[in-house]
RNA sequence: UGAGGCGUAGCGCAGCUUGGUAGCGCGUUUGGUUAGGGACCAAAAGGUCGUGGGUUCAAGUCCCGUCGCCUCAACCA
């Protein structure tokens, strides 16, 4: 137990300062570094793995909509921001600038991207011309850059990786059934790849994207309580598509204004996986999209056979796909043992030559630390079992500690008691925005997004009959 | 922008009140003994004390300026 409490001080006590451990954990298992220019990370390969799993699984779900990848430049020129004016206002204070280019300066001064609807905008009014041009489907992975006063590694960064995708359709309808369709795709992604449960719905006015008619939201609960916005689709309306020009001629013969969408998930969602599985040990990583899904510990590795067995057992479970290392360092096995789940392994093979005589070895799990023996022949339906196990688990314990801190509340003292102690709470709400406003500002918390389908009898308020149910919450 | 705090070895810090040889822990390197939950022994490397000026025989320490970072508030897809 000491040597463990040792550990605990190397990583900061999630219990005590959950922001502290939060930095501790992204830069010890070296996920990210922090950039030379403030607010910038730089993400270091086994933070990128995970990157580059999300853009896997992502992408599948993608094709199943039609969506192809493309790719739009990284300069905009100022003057398309101005087209779209609640895009404008919205985005204004956190756009970069470049002024000066081949040291001369610029005639327009050009943005660095913080959201490409304006230059894809401008693309998709050339593209579109025919109702057959429609439904048009795109999405990129990119950068975009934000100047954010505040910052946090993953959760909130200058500069981020994310990926848009941009949508125009012929009719309202297609475009509204296009908004929600992404918003499922997300959720689904969510809770079965990542492990985080979301509740999903729509955004106030106040909370809704810079231009939108209708901005959807996933929220998640981090482990203090605190609700990420970890995903959004916004369904814009026209007021893109007029602000862009982006018309086609119906089969009918007359011109008609199109309907466009966009939504988004970005590098945050490795901040949301941090702090909704992460615990005094470190991270925890659903083997989904975990780097590495199995790391094989050798027990007593210089006596004869260990290590063949070890790397026999490493190809082994490599050949059938999983994710494995073999590690084959001097460190001793405790080391190991814990270097692995400060890591978030979901699972570890020790094998050592009393397992490899009897013909077992030792499975341990990241998610409850249990170990078990199984059979070395059979490894591969051992480990993959174990894996789809861990998997399901995460999930089912994330969903139970966020159940348990969904609470109502009927007045404005409710909903600070209930956000103080790490609780979504669910309130009425007259729908206007000085009620909204007041909630704010006397408990800290946002709405985070309508609870559909429910009902309260008044505001909690002004006391008028409530037209909505509110989830609130405090956020990243 | 308001308030407070911190800059000393790769990391975390002590030293400053009361000026006088640059310290500690971890990590790193090398060699050896070990190995089923952060093992042990021995040796070594590593610092213009953020920066500019001032006081002094002498400044990490005192004085003035300056830069950077952090926390809280504010702001914030």
């Amino acid at each position: 137990m000491a040597k463990e409490t040792q550990f605990v001080e190397q990583i900061a006590d999630i219990n005590q300062d959950f922001p502290k451990w939060y930095t501790d954990v992204v830069l010890k298992t070296k996920l990210v570094d922090y950039g030379p220019v403030k607010g910038t990370m730089v993400i270091r390969p086994y933070g990128y793995a995970i990157w580059e799993n999300i853009q896997n699984e992502m992408n599948k779900r993608f094709k199943t909509r039609g969506v192809e990848n493309a790719y739009f430049p990284l300069l905009i020129p100022m003057s398309y921001f101005t087209k779209e004016a609640e895009h404008v206002e919205g985005f204004a204070p956190e756009i970069a600038v470049v002024t000066v280019a081949g040291g001369e300066e610029l005639a327009e001064p050009l943005a660095i991207r913080p959201t490409s609807e304006t230059i894809i905008g401008t693309m998709c009014s050339k593209w579109v011309q025919s109702y057959r041009d429609l439904p048009l489907k795109v999405n990129q992975w990119c950068n975009v850059m934000r100047w954010e006063k505040t910052t946090r590694p993953f959760l909130r960064t200058s500069e981020f990786l994310w990926q848009e995708g941009h949508t125009v359709h012929a009719t309202e309808q297609e475009a509204e059934e296009e908004t929600q369709a992404m918003l499922e795709i997300y959720k689904e992604f969510a809770e079965n790849c990542l492990a985080i449960p979301v509740l999903t719905g729509r955004k106030t006015e106040k909370e809704k994207f810079a231009g939108a008619v209708a901005t959807y939201t996933m929220e998640a609960m981090m482990r203090d309580g605190k609700s990420l916005q970890a995903g959004t689709s916004h369904y814009l309306g026209q007021n893109f598509a007029t602000a862009f020009d982006i018309k086609y001629l119906g089969n009918e013969g007359s011109l008609q204004t199109a309907y466009t969408t966009s939504w988004g998930v970005s590098t945050r969602l490795i901040g949301a996986i941090i702090m909704t599985h992460g615990d005094e040990r470190g991270l925890a990583i659903p083997p989904v999209v975990a780097p590495v899904q199995c790391v094989i510990v050798p027990i007593a590795a210089r006596k004869g056979g260990v290590v063949e067995a070890c790397e026999t057992l490493k190809e082994k479970l490599e050949n059938a796909g999983i994710r494995v290392t073999f590690d084959n360092t001097d460190n001793s096995p405790g080391w190991k043992f814990n270097e692995w789940e400060m890591k978030g392994v979901p699972v570890r093979i020790e094998l050592g030559p009393r397992d490899i005589e009897t013909g077992k070895m030792i499975c341990a799990r990241r998610d409850t630390l249990e170990k078990s023996e199984a059979s070395l022949e059979n490894a591969v339906e051992e480990v993959k079992a174990l894996l789809a196990d861990v998997q399901k688990n995460m999930l089912e314990r994330a969903r139970n500690r966020r159940d348990e801190r969904i609470i109502y509340a009927d007045d404005i003292d409710g909903i600070l008691a209930g956000v103080e102690q790490g609780n979504f709470v669910k309130a009425g709400w007259c729908g206007c925005r000085e009620c909204e406003d007041k909630i704010k500002e006397e408990t800290g918390a946002t709405a985070r997004v309508f609870a559909e389908n429910e009902t309260a009898k008044e505001c909690a308020v002004c006391k008028k009959p409530a037209k909505h149910v509110i989830i609130y919450a405090r956020a990243y």
